[in-house]
DNA sequence: GTAATTCTTCAAGTAAACTTGAAGCCAATA
DNA sequence: TATTGGCTTCAAGTTTACTTGAAGAATTAC
């Protein structure tokens, strides 16, 4: 590790982008969204906590699984306030989205089996069709991008 | 069916809405995306045949299975061009994704099977965590938003 | 000490899949 | 016939997850 990379104790967001692969800007964007929160020197430039390369690693990971910014979010306020998170705090958490990743799992061969039928009667109609009306929520919610497997926002 | 939603031979897009449940703008919408081509009438409104309702049912079908207007647009073009699709056309593009769901519901369960491991050791590191590198190109395409189990672009 | 980095903030752009609104034409009903 | 409602186009807004660029301050390297 260069000196350069630690000064009045605390790592910078060069270094931190280095270590984790992810471009200054977004970690800078994590922080606006909570991801993160690193502390200030005496003219504003960030200072990073070596515990903040596994809290970033987390959130690429969980991204890399298909969960939201928000989601994510969540999901790292179950960390402990005032103590560096231990393997057991990382590992509960994980643990909550391998059960969302079941689920996810589960809904998509629900989907794949419903499909079969219908490609057997080829009919696709409105009202008798099996892909249709399986509280198919992700389609009636507002304008942006639309997003597999379900209301993401209230999944977990 | 009132009377009002055929005129000069035709259906209105107010009706084809009704019949799908899809809002106006968002048939224009797949329009501009060239999912459906319907006629005009002599003073620029829109004239949709009656097969267009079952077109308008693949695209919603297809995008509750996770697939982009791209993807379903490249589907389409396999539909006869001079007749009206019958269920054998449409058994047939059903099939394919069919495929693709079963390639997606594998690589989320290997994701599953790396998430497990991982919480056994609760590493996260960016050097040894088997949840890195299993080549995640959903990370590395520039910006907008991510999308889960690989390139959706050159999917199908 | 100066030049080259790196950092700061803030505004605006991007992609996808639409919606919303404005301004105006067209069509069905009373 | 008048009016209500539906249709038209086009521009701009929405969400998510960022990037890019500008303008300037701080820091490091030589």
């Amino acid at each position: 590790m260069p000196s350069s990379t630690l000064r009045q104790r605390g790592l910078t967001i060069g270094y931190i982008a280095d270590r984790t692969g992810l471009a200054p800007s977004a970690i800078r964007y994590y922080e606006d969204e909570g991801l993160v929160t690193p502390d200030r020197n005496d003219s504003g430039h960030r200072r990073y906590d070596r515990s903040d390369i596994r809290r970033l690693s987390f959130v690429m990971i969980s991204q890399g699984l298909g969960f939201t910014i928000s989601e994510i979010r969540e999901a790292l306020t179950d960390l402990p306030e005032h103590r560096t998170p231990n393997k057991g705090d990382w590992a509960r958490i994980s643990r909550r989205f391998g059960k969302v990743l079941d689920d996810r799992i589960d809904q998509m061969q629900a989907l794949r089996a419903r499909l079969d039928g219908c490609i057997g009667c080829g009919c696709l109609s409105l009202k008798t069709c099996a892909l249709y009306n399986p509280k198919d929520k992700a389609r009636t919610r507002g304008q942006g991008p639309r997003y597999v497997m379900g209301d993401r926002s209230d999944e977990i």
